[in-house]
DNA sequence: GCAAACAATGCATACGCATTCAAGAATAAT
DNA sequence: ATTATTCTTGAATGCGTATGCATTGTTTGC
């Protein structure tokens, strides 16, 4: 048995049903103007020939290849890898193939595009990762739509879905006003990426409308990682001249999920009581019984459905649609890293 | 700007180049014979023209589409993100897409291998879900190699890769036997999955060879999932004749971290002190400080490899191995959730 | 009962590239 | 210098399917 070998065609089941290739290729394609008749008798001779369409063949005549690539930045954070589950569930509920590229987390995503465009993609879905604005044109050039998702590339014309984070920073920062906090510290993450920033950005809008100083806002980069955030927070409070704040932001629920660790395990500081703290994305670890994590619920579904519309897949003739950039709010999710406010007045 | 425009064709390069069309493919095909002057005047006009090769279309020609698809099951398990992860890495370390199906833990896989082979892939690796002998033969038949990724599946002629399940069982009882415990529960997953059955039955007959009674060995499920072996754990020890373990195995790393917070978090217990704990993976979060968990580690980059030589991508001609049952070793990664034993002697 | 509309089918071709074959150009061997 | 090799190249063909077009058979309308 070799590769490659007796791989059965529409000619040879043409041939047992005793009919013409087209028939077989209108037997399994729906909408086709084919007898029922007919129908049957071409499915009968397929199942007993174990023939599968070639999608390769037909993509070639259709110029469709009913496959959506998917490029992901960042499988180290559970967020993506949900969202990976979404949009995979999705499409091959459409019937649709998902290709996947993994790029280092901000890195260019020139080469995986490049890969992609070769399998003449219905539609290319990119997460965490760069994008040039050479790539975006070489797709849109050959029709092929392309959506960032929960990505905003200044200056790109390509389009993108992501969640209000600026929205959601104040959110947390709400919360925190609320449960009375008075001094905050912000562990950041990938400082190219401007998710992180957008949430940082409405966070700290929103304590200072709130009245806080801000030089009563500290600000700690960690790598939005786990274990960044795990380190970057012992490192910052071991510092000798530190203050300590009332509340911590880790712009993810991954790094929250860090520093909240750090701080109890290593620390000796209990969350709530000495400190709160609140996430972003609300990923089902934050949930979990050792965090309990207050934090802001990206609509995974949501976002899912609205790329998914940008890319409308099914009507390939309609024009790709440029520079949208759908934001969708998020939800505070309020749990027990931040206490109920005193009172509700 | 419509779909599926303007996609220039190797006849519009060689054009422009001023070759034939055959030039064009010889200059994008390495190996192939053609002058150096003329290529780099084939891939200036390329360049000039934005041009991709269409894979789809060469694929057609060639019969090898450069494309693998991986069939996950449960994504819900970080173990198989991971995997994911290093099948991603190493195929497009070797210019090879991925084509990912996610299809319910333990459910049939059968529409997916259709999907799959529709698209000619060149290989198929399948984790965590099951695999119909007939579909296993139609792969076979059009010559389409299929590993089974830590799964065994009885009566199947399909090859696989697997960690000694049986073997790492055995060596997490033996740190527990070291470390002194008498009474023993185990966490089982999957019950349909043989990895579930051969860690535990490895574990129990090697705490048996230890002198351990039957009787003083219990079992409850845990669904494979944190959620699951949490609710367990508790509905466990809430009955009211329960003996208390001296150690609890979770069969893998989540289900582990979630006994782990159950006891600790919600029934008092303290991990070594009062109970200890073993898991089974080691992955990643395993490692970290809320858990810092003994377990095994699977040798995910090995079992990567090895499966990637059966596949043999590389030699298409060469016939499909069937039947192979390739099984690597864990290794045990000691941790604190087991105490270290009193004394070597 | 006849024309007109329609449904079903087959033929032939196109999709974009790889590859075989034969021919021509350049080089090496004698 | 002449023949034998090796390198390059282009024309032609095939990969497996979808589809426009023409043909035939069938139904509908009047």
């Amino acid at each position: 048995m070799t590769r490659s070998s007796n791989r059965t065609t529409s000619f040879e089941v043409a041939a047992l049903a005793g009919v013409s290739q087209s028939a077989v290729s209108r037997a399994f394609t729906p909408g086709s103007s084919i007898a029922e008749e007919t129908r049957q008798k071409v499915l009968e001779a397929a199942r007993k020939l174990n023939y599968v369409p070639n999608s390769i063949a037909s993509s070639l005549t259709t110029k469709r290849s009913n496959i959506v690539a998917l490029i992901l930045g960042n499988l180290a954070n559970p967020f993506y890898v949900h969202v990976m589950h979404a949009f995979s569930r999705k499409l091959q509920e459409h019937g649709r193939q998902v290709l996947i590229f993994t790029v280092d987390a901000g890195a260019e995503s020139d080469d995986a595009i490049l890969q992609v465009l070769k399998y003449q993609v219905d539609g290319v879905i990119l997460t965490s990762a760069q994008l040039s604005t050479r790539m975006t044109s070489m797709c849109h050039d050959r029709g092929i739509p392309i959506v960032l998702f929960n990505r905003y590339i200044p200056g790109s014309d390509a389009s993108g879905v992501r969640c209000d984070n600026n929205g959601g920073g104040r959110l947390i920062a709400e919360a925190f006003l609320a449960a009375g906090a008075k001094s905050y510290l912000i562990v950041t993450g990938d400082p190219t990426a401007t998710t992180s920033g957008d949430r940082m950005h409405g966070f700290m809008d929103r304590l200072i409308e709130g009245g806080i100083k801000r030089s009563d806002i500290s600000q700690i980069e960690g790598n939005s990682s786990y274990e960044g955030a795990f380190s970057a927070t012992i490192r910052y409070f071991s510092s000798p001249d530190v203050k300590r704040p009332d509340a911590i932001f880790g712009v993810n629920d991954i790094m929250a999920m860090g520093v909240m660790d750090a701080l109890q395990l290593r620390l000796g500081m209990k969350v709530p009581e000495d400190l709160m703290l609140g996430g972003f994305d609300d990923i089902p670890e934050a949930r979990r019984a050792p965090y309990h994590l207050t934090t802001v619920r990206q609509p995974i579904d949501q976002m899912v459905d609205e790329t998914l519309a940008i890319l409308h897949l099914d009507e390939p003739t309609r024009p790709i649609e440029r520079g949208i950039d759908k934001r969708i709010p998020g939800r505070l999710i309020w749990r027990s890293t931040v206490p109920a406010p005193r009172d509700s007045e």
